[in-house]
RNA sequence: CGGGGUGUAGCUCAGUAUGGUUAGAGUACCUGGUUUGGGACCAGGGGGCCGAAGGUUCGAGUCCUUUCACCCCGACCA
């Protein structure tokens, strides 16, 4: 391509409400074009982006069996209504009628639709195993897009969907679909790292989330200082704690604790590690029909996490409840405890079972009991819901958790029969019995993967392509066009490089040396080919983007040597 | 969905407290000239329904009302 000829609008200035480097240099480097709240439209560069990133999962997909085809994006109502999704997705869906009044929706991830289209049609286990995906806009209509391309309305999504006569079929799909996720990542330049998740509404046995390592990410993960172990935080699990502070002694006994309502004070009274009190953190469970008030029973030093606490019930939702709430059931907030009180559900962490020498609320106002053992509440219900803290131990070595950001790229999840089960989608097994389908479902943002790779490839000029994504690998740089020894060059060197199907750009603009470096590395060209001044001495230079460093070659050997950097 | 903020030239923003020339700057763009290794310089030029609709006033970018859009913090996010 010409650059004289080429739609490539760059700017100086970055549109003020950008922050994230992917945002600001996508716009300024002319990738991007916002055109409404979360709704960008790719000009020429990023359309080369995305081309790319679709064409590694297509050859990866491929490798690993998968077929790819396209489902409509306008969806039916009724598919929604039918699996019941039509309401849990609420205001997210955007819906719509047709000129004869029927409701659609606009397909947010396409579960429904691959159920539709495979059921009644793969009728038999002989037909099994079928792994189907594509590549499509999606729309999500998000409370508050934001980031520019990372959390935008409209995306562009890799979703894909495998069928299967039994679970162990589908866990070595899912396994296999991991290790292309992971060749994808790989092959894209990334630094990732897979972590186990939290399964969310979707539900299914277990899921895995793709998380590109960056600053920027909008996920907290878990990761192990030894072993292979990450979590997001919201699933992360631990074995306790590394160091167990020094248990206080004391009878078990009722204590006059006098305005002693917080942690902090309860620790200071007693002269104790937040490890042996416990809090309780009251919440009330939305259900799909009624609610109802549940205190979660914690360490002193922990925090509960909510995403663990909402599944740990089997709740809709958790919201906050004030303390009148609580007075009504006859609580003091301050001195809840869970001994010798049943005025609502408990949940309480699994790190407390058995716990001993703890102090709690003795649910009566300025009263805790101390030395509490908790073995006591054998038939209690215990569940994993504090948070994980850094420092916590890993669940499955010796190391140390500790906390990093991640931008969640993929997810991928053993779906198992709750789709196929009610939208009915099933087949005959070998005794002829009807079974509905296993499945699994594997997405991965190919619109955030762009946004993604600037995240983690940039510097404070501009973007870094990696080799698989770069829009062009080879900018030829004419310094001064008035030069006809420096154009010819250029236009031979342009030929003989696009002859060989490499995806060259030549700057032809008459522009200034300064002025075209800028844009040529705001651009983030894997390299530039600088023809200028040296041409005199025989001489051009091979500028690396990502080093910044230019190394000067002879003219005539400038093309082999481009060839052999690519 | 709660709280906050901003809408003026393609872009970044002044101007609005206290209403009053023809609404400004930088940048980008066009013309001519000089320059040509790190976003050049000189001269000239085009470009605005001051987000929209109502109102107050002799007079509104500026005051009042309504509304729309966008952004930020939070909640939410298969």
């Amino acid at each position: 391509m010409r650059r004289s000829r080429a739609f490539i609008p760059t700017t100086k200035e970055a549109p003020s409400d950008a922050s994230l480097a992917s945002h600001i240099y996508l716009s300024r480097a002319g990738f991007i074009s916002q055109v409404a709240s979360g709704l960008y439209s790719y000009m020429p560069l990023a359309k080369r982006v995305i081309k790319k990133i679709e064409n590694i999962i297509n050859e990866e997909m491929a490798k690993a069996g998968a077929e790819e085809v396209e489902l409509s994006f306008v969806t039916p109502a009724a598919l929604w209504q039918e699996s019941g999704r039509i309401e849990k997705f609420g205001k997210e869906l955007l819906r719509f009628r047709d000129r004869k009044e029927n409701l659609f929706v606009l397909g947010p991830t396409h579960e429904e639709m691959m159920v539709d289209m495979v059921r009644n049609r793969i009728t038999s286990y002989k037909q099994l195993p079928i792994n189907l995906y594509q590549i499509k806009t999606k729309f999500r209509d998000e409370a508050r897009p934001r980031f520019g391309l990372m959390r935008g309305r409209e995306f562009i999504m890799k979703d894909g969907y495998s069928f299967h006569a039994s679970i162990a079929d589908m866990d070595r799909e899912f396994d296999a679909m991991e290790t292309a996720y992971k060749k994808i990542l790989t092959r894209l330049g990334l630094d990732f790292r897979i972590v186990e998740a939290d399964s969310g509404a979707i539900g299914g046995s277990g899921s895995k989330e793709l998380m590109v390592l960056a600053g920027s990410g909008e996920d907290t993960i878990a990761v192990c200082s030894k072993c292979e172990y990450g979590a997001n935080v919201e699933a992360a699990k631990r074995s306790g704690r590394v160091s167990i502070p020094e248990a206080p002694v004391a009878e078990f006994n009722k204590f006059k604790t006098p305005d002693i309502k917080t942690i902090e004070d309860l620790e200071n009274f007693f002269k104790v590690d937040g490890y042996y009190t416990m809090k309780c953190v009251a919440k009330r469970a939305v259900y799909e029909e009624d609610s109802e008030i549940v205190l979660f029973f914690i360490r002193g030093c922990d925090t509960l996490q909510e995403v663990k606490a909402q599944n740990a019930t089997g709740a809709l939702d958790i919201v906050d409840v004030s303390e009148e709430e609580l007075c009504e059931l006859g609580l003091i907030a301050g001195f809840i405890g869970p001994l010798e009180q049943d005025k609502a559900k408990h949940v309480i962490d699994i790190d407390l079972k058995d716990a001993k020498n703890m102090i709690c609320g003795a649910n009566e106002e300025d009263y805790h009991f101390v030395n509490v053992d908790m073995s006591v509440l054998g038939q209690a219900y215990f569940a994993d819901i504090a948070a994980v803290n850094e420092g916590d131990s890993c669940p499955y070595c010796s190391g140390k958790l500790s906390f990093t950001k991640g931008i969640e790229v993929g997810h991928i999840f053993k779906l198992g029969t709750t789709y196929s089960s009610t939208l009915k989608a099933e087949f005959l097994d070998e005794n002829g019995k009807a079974q509905p389908f296993v499945m699994g479902t594997y997405g991965m943002g190919v619109s955030r993967l762009v946004a993604a790779v600037i995240e983690q490839h940039h510097d404070e000029d501009g973007c870094i392509w990696t080799k698989e994504t770069a829009p062009y690998m080879v900018n030829i740089m004419i310094s001064n066009i008035k030069e006809t020894a420096q154009v010819s060059l250029g236009e031979e060197l342009y030929e003989k490089l696009q002859a060989r199907h490499v995806e060259v750009m030549i700057d032809d603009r008459k522009e200034r040396f300064g002025f075209k470096m800028k844009d040529a590395e705001l651009i983030g060209f894997p390299y530039t080919i600088v023809i200028g001044k040296e041409l005199e001495n025989g001489l051009v230079q091979i500028f690396d983007r990502k080093t910044k460093e230019s190394v000067s070659v002879n003219k005539d050997e400038v093309f082999d040597e481009i060839m052999r950097l690519l």
